[in-house]
DNA sequence: GCATGGTTTTGTCGATTGACAAAACTATGC
DNA sequence: GCATAGTTTTGTCAATCGACAAAACCATGC
């Protein structure tokens, strides 16, 4: 006696709907084992999808890992600019409180979405034609925005005396390492000592002293 | 006309010997492409073995990983003990000082053999009976004895005011990241700045004040 | 209802994976 | 020089890899 009005057969999934659960899944996949310890097959799987479609929606396991690091990078954005639009307003000529948040934004994306960060650490072990890609497109515009940024709250008196690289490399090496490496830092730490506001405090006494 | 004292045919390299080039070759592949990316095939050949030879002097792809990063941990206690009893003879009753060389060491080590870091932070995304053993066998024996040390160092009114575990997560965080991301950060921040001296000069006054 | 184009499903290709077996080779002791 | 143990080499196995082709499917406009 099945009701009618509900229909047995599956809906077919839009194609955006399609795309996106491959990306997700490749985010993880290749966040975690890397890019040739990933499988487009596992990739699919995961994602619920057969593995042809990658090829029909994406293109080569190659593309499929750019697309992925678009859709990563953007997604970092989005959450950075949205919330940074009402700091700024909130807190202009005050530098040193923009960049606490800016801080407090990406410690949060980091703990949120570790996947990000574990791509481009697996990645840049040596100079590959991906990391070029990387650098060009992603890397050198955040590098050059931050140093505007520091150079800001250097004139404004606030934070310590270093360059904006090495505020850059705390950024890149310091902040993702409880959630990037969860799986072991957790169980040796302690899940309280991993917590997002815990690590952007550490963080902002750090950097900003 | 071979001067016959000149043996043609290739002498058999001893045991040992195909044991170590079987490690060192295995280090930089998982340090690459992680567990999952590396293939015993790409290591033998690497080494110049055949890839049946793994199997007969480690045993599987598992046992391959273990006894690599036993290895690997175990050249970084001995480079770091090596230096450390010189010092703490020269500077016995000064923590700062002793602690001050350890992060030199633990720079410069990174920065001759990333691979053991790298190793560690592909590992780490997840936790899996490869994280536990790493826990287990090497990194909470470290983690109390680092406890042990920063404890000193406070005692002797010595660095910032943090705890010992922040100052591990810089050792394991930002310590291998110039190194670790060589890659990426070489072309990026240049050369100069990614010299084991300079960077173990940065992290002293990141930690010690 | 039927044609069209976008999408999914199925099947297959050569190449590569880890593991194992067996044979060939080499050093050593006697 | 010969037997033995240790080591290397070769070959093979099922399983899996990325990529592609073709067929089946489905929503939409007409």
């Amino acid at each position: 006696m099945a009701v009618k009005s509900a229909p047995q057969r599956k809906r077919r999934d839009s194609s955006d709907e399609v795309l996106h659960r491959i990306l997700e899944s490749a985010a993880v996949q290749f966040a975690t084992f890397g890019f040739e310890g990933s499988s487009t097959r596992t990739i699919a799987e995961n994602a619920g999808v057969h593995q042809a479609q990658i090829g029909y929606h994406v293109g080569s396991k190659e593309d499929l890992w750019k697309v992925t690091v678009n859709f990563l990078f953007e997604r970092l954005r989005a959450h950075v600019d949205q919330a940074l639009k009402q700091s700024l307003d909130e807190s202009v000529s005050e530098p040193v409180r923009v960049f606490e948040d800016v801080i407090r934004l990406h410690v949060d994306h980091t703990a949120k979405h570790p996947e990000l960060s574990r791509i481009m650490l697996i990645e840049s072990a040596k100079r590959t034609a991906r990391v070029d890609w990387l650098l060009k497109n992603h890397v050198r515009p955040i590098l050059a925005a931050l140093e505007l940024v520091w150079a800001e709250v250097r004139a404004a008196g606030g934070g310590r005396d270093v360059s904006s690289e090495e505020v850059f490399m705390m950024m890149i090496g310091l902040a993702p390492t409880p959630f990037a490496q969860a799986g072991l830092l957790r169980p040796l730490l302690g899940r309280e000592r991993c917590t997002p506001e815990r690590h952007a405090q550490t963080m902002i006494e750090w950097i900003m002293g």
